[in-house]
DNA sequence: GTGCAGGTCAGCT
DNA sequence: AGCTGACCTGCA
């Protein structure tokens, strides 16, 4: 029945519909229309996307070269893009998270953190502005980060006029990246990541970035550390929020302490080695989306002990 | 002034 | 292999 209305919905070509989403998508505009399984801050605040800015009535998100502003009313969240079909993508529209959700329920730990953070997605991004995004991470706090992808964008990136949005900036290709300097790089206020950062797109120069899609996690891993600036955990931030490889649980200073306080029945553990493998152990092929829901969870109640 | 922020790297045992 | 300290810089 409900697949028949699809189709037929599918056939007169007026709108995309998903089954799961119950979006539709029409020129430069998605409306979500089923609030279940998105909420626009939970997706931008829950740590995995730093080029976006919230305006009072909207939120503004640049991806690549696509800009969009999204509007949460009551009832439903209107997407106005540049590209409805790359933002579709982007918000990884057609992933049922309401089977994603019920598989994680089983685990008593995630309760409060997935109620907490029920509209968290896990976005599609551009792979190149991953690394490069979480190079500068390293070490850093958000604000700064976010500062810095801004300013080597608007220095170095296209501009891009829109009718619609304005003038803005895509983030810089790699063409535009060889031409940044060490110099340019502390400009961006990046400091000593300017160095791995300026070594890094240099390596990459001799790699095709989608040899890392077909290797198993393991050893894209492997592959990856070897690069400049690229560590056990910036690699997993790239292949969760660049690659899609949701085995992966990036352990920073917020999962070590979610991990002492909640998962460690002994000492603190401050081996993030062992914590990784501990958490993907238990989490297994849906490790990425329940690392969300802790991040965010933990992140926004940063005050709170022993809360989940 | 001091400490910390989504870690990485070199230099040790 | 596993551990430790240094490290730009802006902000509380």
């Amino acid at each position: 029945m409900l697949s028949f209305l699809v189709l037929t919905i599918e056939f007169l070509g007026v709108i995309g519909y998903n089954i799961y989403m119950e979006y539709l998508k029409q020129k430069n505009k998605i409306i979500i229309k089923n609030l279940n399984n998105f909420n626009i801050k939970h997706i931008l605040e829950c740590g995995q996307v730093f080029r976006y800015e919230n305006c009072g009535d909207y939120y503004l998100v640049i991806s690549d070269s696509q800009i969009a502003r999204i509007f949460s009313y009551a009832n439903e969240t209107v997407i106005e893009c540049t590209d409805e079909n790359y933002f579709e993508n982007y918000f990884d529209l057609k992933t049922d998270y309401s089977h994603i959700k019920q598989q994680l329920s089983q685990f008593e730990v995630l309760k409060n953190a997935m109620e907490y953070g029920g509209g968290i997605r896990i976005l599609r991004q551009d792979k190149l502005e991953m690394f490069i995004s979480f190079i500068i991470s390293a070490n850093n706090n958000i604000k700064r980060i976010q500062n810095s992808i801004k300013k080597l964008s608007e220095k170095f990136g296209t501009k891009i006029n829109s009718k619609q949005f304005g003038d803005y900036y895509a983030f810089p290709t790699l063409e535009q990246l060889n031409k940044i300097t060490e110099q340019d790089f502390l400009d961006a206020g990046v400091g000593y990541r300017a160095v791995q950062l300026v070594k890094f797109i240099k390596q990459l120069n001799e790699i095709d970035l989608e040899v890392f899609s077909a290797l198993p996690t393991e050893k894209a891993i492997n592959e990856l550390i070897k690069l400049s600036g690229i560590g056990p955990k910036v690699a997993d931030c790239v292949l969760l929020f660049g690659y899609y490889k949701m085995d992966v649980f990036p352990v920073d200073t917020w999962i070590e302490k979610i991990y002492n306080n909640y998962f460690s029945q002994n000492a603190q553990i401050s081996n993030r080695t062992i914590i990784r493998k501990n958490l993907t152990d238990i989490f297994t092929k849906l490790s990425g989306y329940a690392q969300q829901y802790l991040f965010y969870y933990e992140r926004q109640n940063k005050n709170s002990k022993k809360s989940l």
